[in-house]
DNA sequence: ATGAAAGCGCTAACAT
DNA sequence: ATGTTAGCGCTTTCAT
């Protein structure tokens, strides 16, 4: 900034004032300064800039995912990524794997940056180190889950819900025996899927069958064992509900091995890929990455503005959409 | 940190030393220093530190993607997360969707938080305005495709050889008759694609029929309508080699419809998510998102780290994988 | 309308 | 072993 002004023989403030577009500048000095700074190809130091700022922002937020590589993380990441864009802000994107620790580490090195907020996929089950942050003015927003022992907003699928209804179209088609597949008992959303199941079974008036319960399933594999040995059993289920995308490819692999994916129902919770060209097409739950991205932003960029009301909990609904895979009727042979 | 300072009761230079690990402070201080450090919930600025630290780094890289959301670009950027993690290093990343405009843009906010190196999956034509940048000393690697007009390194898959190896597939089954599907020609991969099939054809001593190569794809819609064009013609292909992802899902679609899925050959280039689940399972020759990755990040750190050798330009090995689409021969009732 | 001086949080260079 | 002073690139405050 001193070689521009050096280079447009003027001072430093005024080249300071024309960066930063404010008034009071001559419309000569102004030419020359901007002349001089395409010239240097000159670019004002942001962070340098926000540190003489009082209460300046660092234009840039964090952004804890469990995986930028994964289909609903990389959603959620573009969305944000579009509103932030808006905003004239950067973001920075960082994966935990599920790791609590490495969840903290993420936020300290965004801590570290002065990001102006952040926004979580949460992986541990103790939000209360965030407690100072949060009171310093950092802007906070719990994503898919809410936050654990600390009051900040939260925007999540209908999770309960979604699964009521998945499993109420299994039950629509005259399904009775129907499998549950889930991930850790731990993880929030995988808790919130089974208590939906639960409920609608119970609402059914079906006797509810531990068997039929496999939890803890951390991957395709995983889902495609437990599935196997379900079908497998004495009394095998005629319908599947996979409580997760990775278990649906799991269960889309088992039924495929055992020839019975035009037999077994199987509906899915998140929607995936190439869903409608399996063949039979995958019934899903989908949610909406985007939509909940996009409201995590907007709610994140207005704590960033100040407003400081009482935590919100927002929940995003999900559709079923229907393909094929959880219509299917149950047939006396799948059962025998 | 000057209130660490004061409640530890030491000089503002010993905290200093203490966090940044220095030598020179007694044991007594340095506990002392860490219990207000904790107290205080005190983190370092690593803004502030590398604004007087001489030749200071920000510990931050940038990442121009085509879209955080696809999984290509994803997996390229958990790859390089995780090598820029071992340094303690955080990336930016951002979508350009192709425009160029949107790539100068983003790369200008990163100079704006002053990376210390930039990832690009190039959208622009002309990189010259980057020139003086890198001259400056900021790392420089591109991804997916050369720089065009700067003297950069890059990592890119083995495009030719790969489409070449695909084509040749094909021929192998005894099919004469191959379409090629392609995205802009405009774009470097599809005319580097392009080419390795004109090549394969050539060598081969096939009659290069034009009608057969459809080009400026630019989805998986246009691939599908491409496709239904191609089977309806009077002589149509046997065999067809899609040469994007998207345009390969096309395909997957366009055969179904047709009800030709066993019938025509099918073989894409870059790996689709559930190719293995499709019926018939697709053959594709696959990319290796994670190591194109892997060695753009070493390559940027070696370069931050001071490396001034000659540009490079690797090539990584791209593979094919047989899993029955590509394996289907042709058929008299096929091109009759 | 313009600029000089002080200071943001921190580290370099130099004391003590 | 510890502290003091100057200054990184910028904005603030206060002159002129």
């Amino acid at each position: 900034m001193l070689d521009v002004a050096a280079l447009a023989g003027v001072g430093l403030k005024t080249v300071s004032r024309v960066v930063n577009a404010e008034p009071g500048v001559s419309p000569a000095l102004e030419a020359k300064v901007k002349r001089a700074i395409s010239q240097l190809n000159y670019r004002r130091d942001v962070n340098a800039s926000m540190l003489r700022r009082l209460g300046g922002k660092t234009q840039t937020i964090g952004l804890v995912l469990e995986d930028v590589a994964n289909p609903f993380s990389s959603a959620l990441h573009r969305a944000i990524e579009d509103s932030a864009r808006a905003r004239n802000v950067l973001v920075f994107a960082g994966s935990c794997d599920e790791d609590g620790l490495r969840e903290r580490e993420l936020i300290g090195s965004f801590r570290d940056r002065r990001v102006d907020g952040i926004i979580v996929v949460p992986a541990s089950s103790d939000h209360t180190f965030l407690y100072e942050e949060q009171r310093a003015g950092t802007a906070l927003v719990f994503v898919d889950r809410p936050a654990a022992h600390l009051d900040a907003d939260s925007v999540a699928s209908d999770n309960i819900n979604g699964s009521t209804a998945a499993v109420e179209h299994l039950l629509a088609a005259g399904h009775r025996r129907i499998a549950f597949l889930g991930d850790l008992p731990s993880i929030w959303t995988a808790d919130e899927r089974l208590r939906g199941y639960t409920q609608a079974v119970a609402q059914a008036g079906i006797h509810y069958d531990e068997t039929l319960i496999r939890t803890g399933l951390r991957d395709s594999d995983a889902s495609m064992h437990a599935i196997a040995e379900l079908l497998a059993a004495p009394d095998p289920p005629t319908a599947i509900f996979t409580s997760q995308n990775l278990l649906t490819i799991g269960g889309i692999r088992a039924l495929k091995a055992a020839a019975l994916q035009h037999r077994v129902a199987l509906i899915g919770f998140d929607d995936i890929p190439l869903g409608d060209v399996v063949e039979p097409a995958i019934s899903v739950v989908a949610q909406d990455p985007q939509a909940i991205g996009r409201a995590a932003a907007e709610l994140l960029f207005r704590r960033m503005e100040g407003d400081t009301s009482p935590a919100v909990h927002q929940v995003v609904p999900v559709r079923l959409i229907a393909r094929g895979s959880g219509e299917i009727e149950p047939t006396a042979s799948a059962s025998s």
